[in-house]
DNA sequence: GTCTATAGTACGATAGAC
DNA sequence: GTCTATCGTACTATAGAC
């Protein structure tokens, strides 16, 4: 116990992880040195690079499996009709988005901090999902329950709603999470059948 | 002509709070050193304090005239009945963040990087615009032509929706603004409507 | 109003000891 | 795997000359 140098590596790696997604959400990837991070894990800044082999690969790193999270959770979406699938996205984005603050800020408020490869690589992880959004959408419209003029504007602005959430909903508010999905499902809906 | 040294003060701080625009909004506030400023302004970094007692009042001073804009812009929405006014305010808050992409970027990604009394101030004039939007929903809701489950909730989706639309439009695209603004009032306007 | 020069500090990343 | 020490560079802001 409480030595000063030693070989932990299976906690200090994931522990480097989870303090650069907090201070990077919190002051941005500019603003946040690697001495930060370090002292924030409780090691030198030369202790880092084990885990990195630079500043901008970790933050790569940590949008990279962001998106493979996110991929993978509307993946696992359940079949149904279009307007059943349609509310899964709604309450799923929603649901994910508070549960995962840190990661879904950082993966649209860096991609400029990206060097040119990495944000093509996450650009086109974002486009997934948005195509896997707009298929639902598309879905209806041909079946006829949905009358949509744009499917892709129609996407982008279902999914910039539903990120708008995270900017103000706060845990113990006025209001309850399910009671917020509910609200916005029923204005999703609302927006995408005819008048 | 051609001269190294001399006065310039009318021409060179309007130079400078353009330049610190472009470059805030294209790297962030904390990417961007003074000396970049400068170079772009074709002064000396020393120069530049000339105008601005330090960075921090320059990205404030920024923020706090974009607002003023915006804030003076929608004290102009004309009269109307709801609906009227509603469509107004989808086509001007279109109009007007494609037409200052930089302002509207830095204005909602630099919060956190002013300094605590500043963010309050900015905040406050944010949360103005809101409640101007909030106010036509209030009044088509008592009036019955809107039926919308939380006015709140509306304001803040309505508002992010048309945010997103500077993620993805360009100019010279596949729909022209007038049609992008026409199809965002239409999902607005279903929205907000009874199903 | 702008310049040059600089004080004082912080940065990312690496080398070598343990 | 982590430490200490450090290289080379960049930063904000100021002082004083012109």
């Amino acid at each position: 116990m409480a030595r000063k140098a030693g070989s932990h590596a299976e906690i200090t790696g994931p522990k480097v992880r989870e303090a650069a997604l907090r201070l990077f959400a919190q002051y941005g990837f500019a603003a946040v040195s690697m001495r930060q991070i370090a002292r924030e894990v409780g090691v030198q800044a030369g202790a880092l690079y084990t885990y990195t082999t630079d500043k901008q690969a970790l933050l790569f790193d940590l949008m990279h499996d962001h998106m493979g999270d996110v991929l993978a959770g509307i993946a696992a979406m359940p079949d149904g009709s279009p307007g059943e699938r349609l509310e899964w996205i709604v309450r799923y984005h929603i649901g994910y988005n508070l549960t995962h603050k840190d990661g879904v800020f950082i993966n649209y408020m860096e991609l400029r901090n990206l060097e040119p490869e990495n944000r093509k690589v996450i650009s086109a992880l974002r486009r997934r999902y948005e195509d896997a959004v707009e298929a639902v959408l598309v879905d209806g419209q041909e079946k006829g329950v949905f009358q949509i003029p744009d499917t892709r504007l129609a996407t982008m602005a279902v999914i910039a709603m539903l990120n708008g959430v995270n900017t103000w909903y706060r845990e113990g508010g006025r209001l309850s999470q399910d009671r917020v999905e509910r609200i916005y499902w029923n204005m999703v809906r609302r927006a995408v059948k005819g008048a």
